[in-house]
DNA sequence: TAAGTATTTCAAATATTTTTGAAATAATGA
DNA sequence: TCATTATTTCAAAAATATTTGAAATACTTA
């Protein structure tokens, strides 16, 4: 073993032998300006088996510029689907799937009146929104 | 044109035929329970007309697991990419696409350490993980 | 300089997301 | 009931994003 490294053991087994390159197996050395203690790796560990799902669903939900401006235009006022496809200048089965992925984001809602659908946004809605623009 | 129902111009030309569905040439009928003021309509244009791409290239990179977790990881501590490697269970190029996404989006740099590359969060990437986390 | 190692890049294969247009559904009013 | 209209659904097509593995690059050290 070099003097000005180290070998870390993050995974399992390690062999003797130098002539693999990083991986399960063989772990890397890392430059000895980079010591990672036991306990970091825990930490991290910890970390990465944290469920993001939910996160991931709800930031794909808000990362489109379509989905974008529909919640920016329904922050203004609650609008039904029609006047979005003026609004947003989009056809009807485009906005559709797109307000369907909102919906199941839990970012809006909508509500009958009559035979037209009133979309708004939700709590959540809101909430994101806003800190998006805060970030932004 | 019916009693409960009016007719509203988004778009530019109206026509007088009832014959087609809401369109750029025939705006639908809307609800008179909602009724949509030209101040209102001139507000959703104003924020249609916003640039919404950069927080897009942000929240698109944001929103995918892996990527959520290579900042997680970077919060508790600066790794090399052999150590992602291993700590996140990723090869190395696959890692390595990820890695220039965030890159790319502001949220991760890098500095060289020998032959080893140290990645880091930056300020944004801090920021934003933080907002992300309170928020879901 | 040569050999070894860490990392990236590239192109092809896969997978996922979005768009499109037609058809289905559901509510309304005549 | 029938015609109309608002909206969704569906499947195919198109566009994007991700994964994969091999090769290239670049740094280090012997």
């Amino acid at each position: 073993m070099k003097e000005n490294s180290e070998r870390i053991m993050i995974s399992v087994k390690v062999k003797n032998s130098r002539s693999a390159a990083c991986s399960k197996e063989m772990p890397c050395k890392i430059p000895s300006s980079y010591k990672i203690s036991p306990d970091t790796v825990e930490k991290v560990k910890a970390v990465m088996n944290e469920d993001v799902s939910d996160t991931v669903v709800l930031l794909k939900a808000l990362s489109d510029p379509i989905r974008l401006r529909i919640l920016k235009a329904l922050r203004i006022s609650d609008f039904c689907v029609c006047v979005l496809v003026e609004l947003l200048d989009c056809e009807y089965s485009k906005l559709s799937y797109h307000l369907k992925l909102l919906k199941e984001a839990g970012l809006i809602e909508c509500k009958k009146e009559g035979c037209f659908l009133i979309y708004h946004l939700t709590e959540l809605g809101e909430e994101m929104l806003e800190s998006v623009e805060k970030l932004f």
